[in-house]
DNA sequence: TCTACATTTCCAATATTATGGAAATATTAA
DNA sequence: TTAATATTTCCATAATATTGGAAATGTAGA
């Protein structure tokens, strides 16, 4: 991952209306969770999850598909393994031992 | 980690400059890096510098001491360290094999 | 086709963030 | 004390992000 793709997937999770529903999306599953089900959830109208959604979609953090009229959205592992894959690389080099996923091991 | 510090965090992470200064620091170790350094290596004017260090310091990912004239900034490893376990822990639940520092393990 | 529903796009208002010159502050050395 | 250097604060400008109502688009069922 180079920087820039590191940033905009920074960016697109610093937002909280945006990681509560990548974290809702991470509890849903593979299966994911409908547009409309992510906006009542979080009690958020249709135009502003709308916008958050395509951010996240634009830096690959999540995955859509259609059913019908519903538009199910699933959250993308390989983007957030790529992305913390990234932190831990670059953001722990030379004590890679302080950060915790490395200290389980 | 509650949510609005992991937002914090993120954000202060998600710009290039900043992040690149984060880099820089975690390079640089336990010494740390004065700012004048830091401004230099990556180009960045004093007061632009000293404004993203400042976001740097309140979302506690940077720390810094004062050594005669110079502030010596350097990496909060143990900030980074719950950024990581946090997004591994609430962005990969329930599927946690699929982030890498796990699937290392 | 017509109606209902899900989602997105359009749009404008508002809020937040980024930038960097200039001045202020702080420290050291002469 | 004075001059030199490091950093921060002040400030205005510009750029970007967020919000959500209303209209448009797309889909399914009657």
């Amino acid at each position: 991952m180079k920087i820039e793709a590191a940033v905009e997937a920074l960016a697109a999770l610093a937002q909280e209306s945006r990681l509560s529903v990548f974290r809702l999306l991470v509890q849903a599953g593979s299966e994911g969770m409908a547009a409309g089900m992510l906006g009542e959830r979080l009690a958020i109208p249709p135009a502003t999850l709308s916008f958050h959604l395509k951010t996240l979609s634009h830096a690959k953090l999540v995955k859509s598909r259609s059913e019908g009229r519903f538009v199910i959205y699933s959250a993308n592992y390989a983007e957030m393994d790529g992305l913390i894959a990234y932190l831990t690389e670059h953001c722990c080099a030379g004590d890679a031992t302080q950060c915790s996923p490395i200290k389980k091991c």
